[in-house]
DNA sequence: CGGTTACTTGACCATTCTCAACGCCGGTGG
DNA sequence: CCACCGGCGTTGAGAATGGTCAAGTAACCG
């Protein structure tokens, strides 16, 4: 299987040497056994992470043992990079499967805004799409009921397996308890149980066991409350590129 | 009164050139009166904006017609960078205050990405920080009560305010209506009101017209459920200098 | 096959929302 | 200068979404 380097693709296409840069971050692959840390809040921010194969949860623990999944990583994406302007790690990073990560040290991102401009700017804007992702999850969390929260991670974590090829006759993998859920759309496992029966008694999903198979997307994004947003692509690097 | 650039020297000290880069952006200024947009949904991404005087919001419009307030942003911040990942602006600006922003065209950005790897490293934990900041109220909203919730942002508001030199005698203007309060916390304007008023009758805050005091700084800290991130300063940036 | 973990369901509870009315304050026009 | 108007803040009563507690069941793992 090719390791997953759509996201870096996704703003910049990248030159010979470039591609060697990244491939050469799989050098170093630390694997992860399902629901173990690969770094805690709190903890020194050491690296930032690549993430190879399975899925990783980001969360955030409040001072009474309240946690809140702030993000659900998929292979391909880059984990820890908001602790980059911590004293100490931010964010827990958990495997919510069996994982690989290859660990960066923030060195070589330093590196890369130093020497590489292109794929810094990939970089950049990456991040930006990340904090896109962030204010959505943030709308649907404050400003929605938890039928629609639901909808609406489900739709975005779909369009995103799809783009990491990982939805096969239109059913994926679903890891994630119902626990897990709660903690990332700001519900009670109770509440999620009850909310995601509905929800396939309406018949717009189908689980089993361990996967998950949306019926009609489109009907499905009918039912949110927010329109996924259209990302820029290559485009967005034509506009820094180019100052008017 | 001095322009707030405190935010763009928090992470690296800025040399005499990157000082006058910096200052040129002054040179295009546009006034915004209150309440209205700087920049809406779904316009083009014609610029990214440095926050001069006032303070302004970011949101996210549902489909209906309910908002998500994802940032109160205060002078000396940075407006509009995530929707440069984006193939339409996907977040509304909107000045709070009557407002002065310097607007900036992506490629701006992209020379500074191109040609000054100090200033890009700077911009880019300064976005970190961003993140780290929406991950923060993303837990007060989607895992704390509204009480909690309200203490959080003051408390947030104010070490910001005080950053940007904005807090006179331990109290501070204080613009926003409870309906934003609202639409920032996920919370409805009654229901602010009423823990508005909870608030101050446990005397530890005291509002008066457009102003608001935080009587005692460290009890409010005990009573909130997350622990402000100490952010990294100086440090982050020799991080990313000294690949080990 | 026993034990643990996750899922499910029911009954009851509470935080928060909805709807509605009213008061205050600032601005505007006569 | 005063009267009106509109926006914002305030308060009350009742409803509802979602939370809590509790118990039972199904699935998985060693």
């Amino acid at each position: 299987m090719q390791p997953p380097y759509h996201r870096l693709e996704e703003f910049v296409t990248l030159s010979a040497d470039e591609a060697e840069i990244v491939k050469g971050w799989a050098a170093n692959r630390r694997e992860v056994k399902r629901y173990r840390a690969i770094r805690r809040e709190g903890e020194p921010v050491a690296a930032v992470y690549f993430l190879m194969e399975g899925w990783v949860g980001s969360s955030l623990m409040l001072r009474d043992g309240r946690r809140q999944i702030v993000k659900v990583h998929l292979p391909g994406d880059l984990l820890g990079f908001p602790s980059l302007a911590l004293a100490s790690a931010g964010e827990t990073l958990e495997a919510l499967t069996d994982a690989v990560v290859c660990p960066l040290p923030p060195g070589v991102v330093g590196k890369i805004l130093a020497e590489n401009p292109r794929l810094a700017a990939g970089l950049f804007l990456s991040t930006q799409k990340e904090r896109v992702a962030l204010m959505q999850q943030l709308a649907w969390v404050g400003a929605t009921s938890a039928l629609e929260r639901l909808i609406a991670f489900l739709l975005d974590l779909h369009d995103r397996l799809v783009a990491a090829n990982l939805v096969k006759d239109g059913s994926f993998e679903f890891p994630l308890t119902q626990q897990h859920l709660g903690e990332l759309l700001g519900l009670t496992t109770v509440h999620v149980n009850r909310t995601l029966r509905r929800l396939d008694e309406t018949g717009l999903v189908e689980r089993s066991r361990a996967r998950m198979r949306i019926k009609d997307v489109q009907e499905l994004r009918e039912a949110a409350a927010t329109v996924a947003p259209l990302f820029a692509g290559q485009e967005a690097w034509n506009r820094l590129g180019n100052p008017s």
